[in-house]
DNA sequence: ATATATTAGTTTGAATTCAAACCAATTTAT
DNA sequence: ATAAATTGGTTTGAATTCAAACTAATATAT
């Protein structure tokens, strides 16, 4: 086998393995959902969880972060303002824009899910050194920074 | 900022860009697919690509090479049986099986995707070295380790 | 030997996803 | 100033995904 062959093979299985991982966090989420009887999908929680942090965004700028393109976005956040946990309301500065902000029922369920949220990557985390995680990172960042540049 | 909340971030942010990746090598393979004007999905292509390297395996071992569950799967190896690129075979040692074999057309397929293939885990690993990748599978691994252990 | 639990694959229903096309608004180029 | 390009969000259509339930086959427990 090749060094070419070698770092393909590599690619290959890290990507398996993130995967593998993605996987794994939706499934554990799921069985919080259950827990709490919650009628909501961890796709829809996954925008929530952004909005704690920072709400009042646009959808593209939500999109980018939960990467996922524009159309999905739209519907994820339309079946959010069906349930009343968010907002839209229109950008004074720029009239393309739709904000998005938590409703008061958005901001409660945090309490449910911020908790476990952290448990769950606890978990994952266990036994592994905050200096391997950076590494990590930055290293799928520059992955990302190589396939970006072309496309 | 406690060091549990730091790992959790870190564990986001890790999801995050492997969510990223994922989706930039999605798109790239479509480029591929577009360019030779082939009639196939990327998920398609996923399961061929698997079995290339080893047909004649049970959807069960499918799924799990590709991280999905059985019902994804059966719905895409229909999709492929659809097209004449593989076929499925019951299996002589348990008839809960079904063994999934290529064609001879899934097998030309490879010609065409196999280099591409290569190219894009090139491009995607430039610039990083085989030791920094296989720590970064490891750290993963751990991880999946750790979530598959607590569900 | 028989009952129970597990496994592989299928079916069903609904949610999610993306690509493509579109429109209005804004930015950039001429 | 005007034309062309880009951007944010929506709509549409089809593919994909998962959960739940099911059946037949096999493995395990009694």
């Amino acid at each position: 086998m090749t060094t070419t062959h070698h770092v393909a093979e590599l690619a290959r299985e890290l990507s398996r393995s993130l995967t593998e991982m993605r996987s794994y966090l939706r499934r554990h989420m799921q069985c919080k959902i259950k827990e709490h009887q919650l009628d909501i999908s961890f796709e829809l929680v996954e925008i929530l969880a952004y909005l704690w942090r920072k709400d009042g965004v646009n959808q593209q700028e939500i999109a980018d972060i939960i990467i996922k393109d524009k159309s999905s976005t739209t519907y994820l956040i339309d079946n959010l303002v069906k349930r009343d946990l968010v907002k839209r309301v229109e950008d004074g500065n720029d009239r393309r824009n739709k904000l998005i902000y938590l409703t008061p029922e958005g901001r409660l369920l945090q309490e449910k899910f911020y908790p476990p949220v952290i448990a769950l990557f606890e978990t994952a985390t266990q036994g592994i050194q905050v200096a391997a995680m950076e590494k990590a990172i930055l290293l799928i960042n520059k992955m990302n920074d190589n396939l970006k540049q072309s496309l």
